[in-house]
DNA sequence: GCAAATGAATTGACATGTCAATAGTCCGCT
DNA sequence: AGCGGACTATTGACATGTCAATTCATTTGC
């Protein structure tokens, strides 16, 4: 099965080699492994997930701490009912608050409580040490060149960065 | 413990720029949606997921298709409690069986069930040209050794590849 | 021998995601 | 008017992960 030796012309659509696969694994462990640590670490130092972050910063950074449901999954890139119910943990958690809009009646405004405010502030630095320990300090500059590109090559070929974003 | 040379404002503990900052949330990002998507469609396409597939390729190279539920652990680099968890549900679907095991009794032998191993062999082409149109098509082959020397780069930052693996 | 430590696997509680129905609102058109 | 369709957000069912007990089986120390 695994010598892909066929005619000319089916480069295209070959399957892949061992050392191609090989790099796949490579990515995807790696990826994994990264993802799963920073989450860790950053619960456990802060009590806020990465989601929790994500959310919290977005809110931070709007006018009044507040956004629109709907402005807010475009901002962190989240399917609605994702975001709904996440929005509903961390509603019980009062980090956030949800008011129906005052201009449009199906609209939701979510708001960054004092609270959530304040546990974000303090979970700051703790992340972007987080992200400078566990994957930044992995790179010389140059190589941090190759990340850009790599990522910039997958986005291309998975059609984000075209429709998405601003 | 690696840097003890650290004054205040030094470059080792310094806080990520906003350049640093655009390629690490790029480089989650991209990840995110590259399994994301894998994900999406090799489960539309061959009814496994990536766990799934992952077990069922552990088992099909294994031994009888069988084994002790720890290697099985080892193999695939997940937690006891997640490998337990995924099994159960492999498992109400006929995937793999659970048998103790016969030499131990505290072991556990997992089998990959005939349908298991049909379904796995069904899965594969699927899987491996997912593989090379939404990851390995996006390079140029000098391009993939970057994305290798990125892996690695990575890997050793964590500490993977250490005590773990061959 | 047998109680305590160790080890293998499972379990329960819960956080997180996806997908496919809802449930209201708003809008346009006859 | 008012009806049907598009838009906003939520919900429920379920798949998947983590963490902290828990259950048994084996080994160890006295």
């Amino acid at each position: 099965m695994a010598h892909a030796q066929h005619h000319p012309g089916s480069a295209r659509d070959r399957l892949p080699t061992r050392e191609e696969l090989r790099i796949w694994r490579n990515y995807l462990e790696t990826a994994e492994a990264l993802q799963a640590r920073l989450a860790a670490r950053f619960l456990s130092e802060t009590a806020l997930s990465a989601g929790d972050y994500q959310v919290l910063l977005a809110l931070s950074e709007a006018e009044r701490n507040t956004l629109r449901s709907s402005e807010l999954a475009e901002l962190v890139g989240w399917e609605r009912s994702r975001l709904s119910h996440h929005l509903g943990r961390m509603e019980k958690r009062e980090l956030i608050s949800r008011n129906t809009c005052t201009d449009e009646a199906r609209g939701i405004d979510v708001r960054a409580t004092d609270q959530g405010l304040e546990t974000f502030r303090a979970a700051s630095v703790p992340h972007l040490k987080a992200v400078h320990e566990l994957f930044l300090e992995a790179f010389t500059p140059e190589e941090l060149v190759d990340v850009d590109r790599v990522s910039r090559a997958l986005r291309r070929n998975l059609g984000l960065d075209q429709g998405g974003r601003k």
